[in-house]
DNA sequence: TGATTTAAATACATTGTCGCATAAAATTAG
DNA sequence: CTAATTTTATGCGACAATGTATTTAAATCA
């Protein structure tokens, strides 16, 4: 047991009151959230979050940052079955469970769908969310690496070039969610888009090189 | 030569004042976009623009509705050639083209990129995104089924479902545009994904039916 | 020219938001 | 019990945004 600080005892638990918080960003976006509906949903009082947080921008970006702190365990998570296809599919579930969580109304994903409008006007929401971006490119490319390694990929092909493909169905599934088209179809598209990637890429897939052979050159 | 109307005649071009208020939403989308940047934006005033074009959400309503209205033609002039694989290398390289037509500033696309925040406090907001993705995966399915038709597609699948497979692509370019990825990636993406797509799908690809035969359904 | 019609410009009321200053409350140390 | 410390609670002041009312300007028609 950890002896008491000195003062008042906070009325807050930080932890849930960023999630509170990072609920109601989740459901607005970074412009339309005020810092009193942060307040309401934290139960904490503006100050009380100042003095916690910082500013309503300081805490979105420190929402960011945790998100992209969390990809890595996340991944290693889901993709813990031997064949990739399975890890792929499990991957698109995992996804559009947390999408549409609340089917009454659907989120997608807090990165993709609140910071890309920021993105423009706020440099730092714009490094935040690409490197999100990459960070997922970057955590598939090791997963389809490994795939090529124990030979369920063509080694023909660039696993940075290929992750890029997986996560951008990843991107469209967050946008799909969020404009209510139903679980069922982002299933239907997410299963394809894994039968599809299998059918060209797997190694009972028939994409050899084609004209030209791509050797593997990871660019940024 | 078409006479006058009575009183003191428009200030503004009403066009030129739309398309100015689209960049001013494009930029830093629906929330974060206040009525006196519009204005100052397209030279008018706020009671000029109320008289227009009603309140600012009218005003973004009015621009996602003519975007969806232009896309149609959009879609019929980019598939002009013979085989479906240039089509559809011509299809992102336009859309590529567009989201990073200022390469200082990439704003990706205004509905894709702006729409989805606030499509979930916002229904009318919800339904014009949806209504977008809708038609241009409806808009690809006609084309893809015509590919069909001419051979260049197997006909194992549901162009629906193929359709949805190559917006989402797209939907991928726009966030990533935002998010400042260069156009260079941008372009190894599409690319990868029509090689991929035909590699999967196309007459001389193996795609057969998996294990279940998939006939043709077209739901929602 | 003068009346009428339409649009622009100015100004204002309302509301919301942000950040902080100040007072109150709760807890520990002595 | 008192003082010190830390947090909570109330609320104020500045500012921005929205929508509208009012005035001013510019054109046409008789």
């Amino acid at each position: 047991m950890i002896s008491r600080p000195r003062g008042r005892p906070r009325a807050y638990d930080p932890d849930v009151a960023l999630s509170k918080a990072y609920a109601s960003f989740h459901r607005a976006g970074f412009s339309a959230t005020s810092l009193d509906e942060i307040a309401t949903a934290t139960g904490m009082n503006r100050p009380s979050l100042y003095a916690a947080f910082g500013d309503k921008h300081a805490l979105y970006l420190r929402l960011l940052a945790e998100f992209r702190a969390g990809l890595p365990a996340m991944i290693t998570e889901i993709f813990a079955q031997e064949k990739i296809a399975d890890n792929l599919r499990g991957f698109y579930d995992r996804a559009i469970e947390l999408y549409t969580a609340n089917p009454k109304e659907p989120l997608g994903c807090l990165v993709i769908c609140t910071a890309t409008v920021e993105a423009v006007a706020d440099p730092e929401i714009a490094a935040a969310l690409r490197h999100v971006i990459e960070d997922m490119d970057g955590l598939l490319t090791q997963q389809l690496a490994r795939a090529q390694d124990v030979g369920q990929i063509a080694r023909y092909h660039d696993p940075l070039a290929l992750a890029r493909q997986i996560t951008s169905v990843l991107h469209s599934l967050a946008v799909r969610a969020r404009a209510r088209q139903p679980a069922q179809i982002l299933k239907q598209i997410s299963h394809g888009a894994v039968d599809g990637f299998i059918a060209a890429y797997g190694s009972n897939g028939v994409a050899k090189p084609a004209a030209k052979p791509r050797r593997k050159i990871s660019r940024s």
